[in-house]
DNA sequence: TTTCTATGTAAGAAAACCTAACATTTAATT
DNA sequence: AATTAAATGTTAGGTTTTCTTACATAGAAA
């Protein structure tokens, strides 16, 4: 009965992922110029977004609550895509660098409380 | 980790819906204004679809291909929502009446096999 | 034939999104 | 203190998407 929707199909726009993230759209657009997402485009050139960019935005979110700067969240996604240190081209990083980056981050972290909207509540998006 | 969404959210542009049902823009609005879907709006007034919507969609082209107008759709819509006839409003249709809908129309049915593509393959959509 | 149903198509307007550029804020560095 | 860098805000002009409304059309039904 219900339809099946795969977590990396691109099917939301920009205002809606802003709406789940919490994030302007200069933000998101910011995060993809770096590198930390890949959105789909349509025809036309507008940003498609799967719910996997969703999680990954949220984790960025986060990730920058917590005092890490894009650098360091850049890092971290490569390191998780391909942990393999084997065979691989050696790694400019070890993990005891990323331990120390994360410390490193941590210590000027700036975390706060935004006193935010519950995710999933997107009523007040829409006209009643 | 994976961000849950509900499917009674309104997360979808039309474009996409087409894409997912394999539906004209004029024939999910024509649905619409006959009371099949009742999807969101944005502040701007545009469509915003849920997975829910996407699901009565597919089931009214299925339906549709099978033969079945509009009205016949609209009335098995109403008597799944609300199939308590107790204290309710006196119905206007009995289930023996549905049943003889469904029949006839049967009878008149010219579906036919659309040879679409696969459901969830919107690469063609995108640009490479 | 005429009517009805479902859908196509076109026009004009409004909303959403795009890129590019410059501004601002805060933190780090010199 | 001044400068620089990182992250985000803001604005402008252009393109895409969606909207409503209206008229057209093909096929089935009357």
């Amino acid at each position: 009965m219900t339809h099946r929707v795969r977590r990396t199909m691109p099917l939301l726009p920009i205002s809606i992922v802003m709406q789940l993230t919490e994030l302007t759209a200069r933000q998101i657009r910011y995060y993809e110029e770096h590198g930390l997402i890949q959105p789909a485009r349509s025809e036309g050139n507008k940003r498609m977004f799967s719910l996997n960019d969703v999680d990954t935005l949220l984790e960025i979110k986060d990730f920058l609550d917590q005092g890490i700067n894009i650098a360091g969240i850049k890092k971290i996604h490569a390191l998780r895509t391909q942990p393999k240190i084997e065979k691989t081209a050696p790694q400019t990083i070890s993990d005891a660098e990323l331990r120390q980056i994360l410390r490193d981050e941590i210590l000027n972290s700036n975390a706060f409380d935004r006193g935010g909207i519950r995710q999933g509540d997107l009523s007040r998006f829409f006209k009643k």
